[in-house]
Order: structure tokens, then sequence, then C-alpha cells
DNA sequence: CTTTCGTCCTGACTGC
DNA sequence: TGCAGTCAGGACGAAA
């Protein structure tokens, strides 16, 4: 379940290998990904060096020569995969681009949750997937007074409004999570009521929480493109996700991490500590 | 307008 | 052992 952090891993180790190469041959093996993939990929990319590998929320961008974006976003289970020439396909390789020296670069995802599109650099920022994205966490302009603005007057829960990427774009339900247990607040409260100092706390916690889990992609990211090729996915240390039944680890109340269900998602919080 | 909810998909896991 | 059932999640469109 790539967010923020494992897509910018993923772009800043696919920049390492991939960078100012030449895309010799783009094969699409199925179209109906989350979204059909635009026709005519093949022509519009082949032949063109990649300039940049970017991040805009948890897409990454492939930009080529020329002016043309490759979007990529993947989903839950979408994976990006560095691979020798020549290696066996494996399942669910929806596409695969060939780059000079023999390297391919393999868009894998088995629950077709992900999807590819294409737009040019000009059309980026007003482009459907784009257009209605909130700020990025990590962007300096992104304070507490911002996000309080952001959440005035909203009757949502601040769990269901961090998870609207045109709150704040890039997080999910794990850092979500995690952000809020930061900020010591209970993902029940009410979005608007996260104004003033609460705001601030919350969006520190929020930039603490990606910075650190941006460090921790970082430190493992040769390790690990080495041993399988496969980018992104590094050992993780959350406090709370997934952590249901465990101890806080900040505070010594015995009730421990409670999971609960809000809009069809997970939560994980201590009731003690955030409210 | 805002908010909530159903839907897409399949691998991993649970329970009988 | 085998199989049916459940769960997970991002984003979007429909419904309320």
């Amino acid at each position: 379940m790539p967010e923020l952090p494992e897509v910018e891993t993923i772009a800043r180790g696919l920049t390492a290998r991939l960078l100012g190469k030449r895309l010799l041959s783009f094969k699409l093996n199925r179209r109906d990904l989350r979204n059909p993939v635009p026709p005519g990929l093949k022509a519009k990319l082949e032949g063109r060096r990649v300039t940049a590998i970017t991040r805009r929320a948890k897409y990454i961008l492939f930009h080529f020569e020329g002016g043309g974006v490759l979007i990529a976003h993947l989903g839950m289970s979408g994976r990006l995969v560095l691979a020798d020439a020549g290696n066996a396909p494996a399942p669910h390789d929806h596409a695969v681009l060939g780059f000079e020296g023999g390297v391919e670069l393999r868009f894998n995802d088995a629950r077709r949750f992900g999807l590819l599109d294409y737009a040019t650099e000009n059309d980026l920022a007003a482009h459907k997937l784009f257009r209605h994205l909130g700020p990025e966490p990590l962007a300096p302009e992104f304070d507490g007074v911002l996000l309080a603005k952001l959440l005035k007057g909203k009757k949502t829960s601040i769990k269901a409004a961090l998870l609207d990427q045109r709150v704040v774009a890039g997080l999910g339900n794990i850092y979500v999570s995690e952000s809020l247990y930061g900020a010591a607040l209970s993902p029940r409260r009410l979005a608007r009521t996260v104004q003033g100092e609460r705001a601030i706390q919350l969006a520190q916690a929020i930039r603490d929480v990606l910075a650190r889990a941006i460090a921790a992609g970082g430190s493992s990211l040769r390790d690990y493109v080495q041993a399988s090729g496969e980018l992104g996915y590094f050992q993780h240390h959350w406090s709370v996700y997934g952590k249901e039944g465990e101890r806080c680890p900040r505070c010594d109340c015995s009730i421990g991490i409670k999971r609960i269900v809000q809009g069809g998602r997970s939560t994980f919080y201590c009731a003690k500590r955030q409210r």
C-alpha cells in the first residue's frame, strides 16, 4: 500500500537507475487497469530519454524528452520492478519498459487498482488526476495555518479529512493513523475543531512522520534494490498502524492500541493519549 | 455545495 | 487437506 513516503522512495530509486536512459521499447500487456490505459503511449515514448522522475501525491511521474510525462499510480498492490531484459516475465506484469543498457522497468499490479496515464509537461497541473489535489505536505508552504484553513468548517472526522486527497495530497490509511498519533489527536474528532495550536501540531506531526519514513526508505534502498530489484517496500516501524492490542509506545495506559472502523477503513489509535 | 457509500480486484488469511 | 468466506485498500462516481 504505497503512500507518499514509499512513492517518494521509489521515485528516488528509479532516478538513480534510469535518469538519462533512452526508452527503447514500451510493451503494454493489458489495458484494463483502474482506468483504461490511453492508446498511443508506445509511439509517444519510445526513443525518448528520461529527463526526470518525480512524485506528486502518490503518483510517480516519468518525464521524457520532448515534454511527455508517463504517470503511474500503484494503487494497493502495484510495484515497479527493475529487471534484466530477458528475465522471465512475472504474472501481472502489465507494462514493460525496455531501456538502453538492458534494464527493464516492469509495472506489476495483481489487483489492478493502479493506473498508467499520459500528459504533457504543459498540461500536467490541469490534468484530471492532479487538478483537485491539495498541497504537498512536505512543501514549504504547508504549515498549521494552511492546514487550519483547509479543515475549517469540515464536518467529517479528522481521519476522513486527512485521507481526502483534496485536503492534503499523499496521505493514506497508514500515515493518517501515524500522524494523528504523533499529534495526540483523536481520529474521531471533527475536522473543523482542528484549528490554531492543534493544527500547528498536526501539520508538524504529518511532516515528521513522512520525513522519517522517507529517511528510513532511503537508508534501506540500496540494499533492497540489489536484493530484488523491487523498490520502495522497506522495513517500517509504525507506532500504531496494525498494532491493535499492543501497548501504546508513549504512555502507560493499560488499554493499548485500539482499532476502529471509519468510513469502512481501519484506524488505529491510543484512546488515552489521543484526544 | 458537502458528505457518505459502493465499487473495482485478487492474494493472504481465517475458520469450519 | 480443502474450500468457502472475509479482509485489505485508493480513488472516483453515484447517491443522499
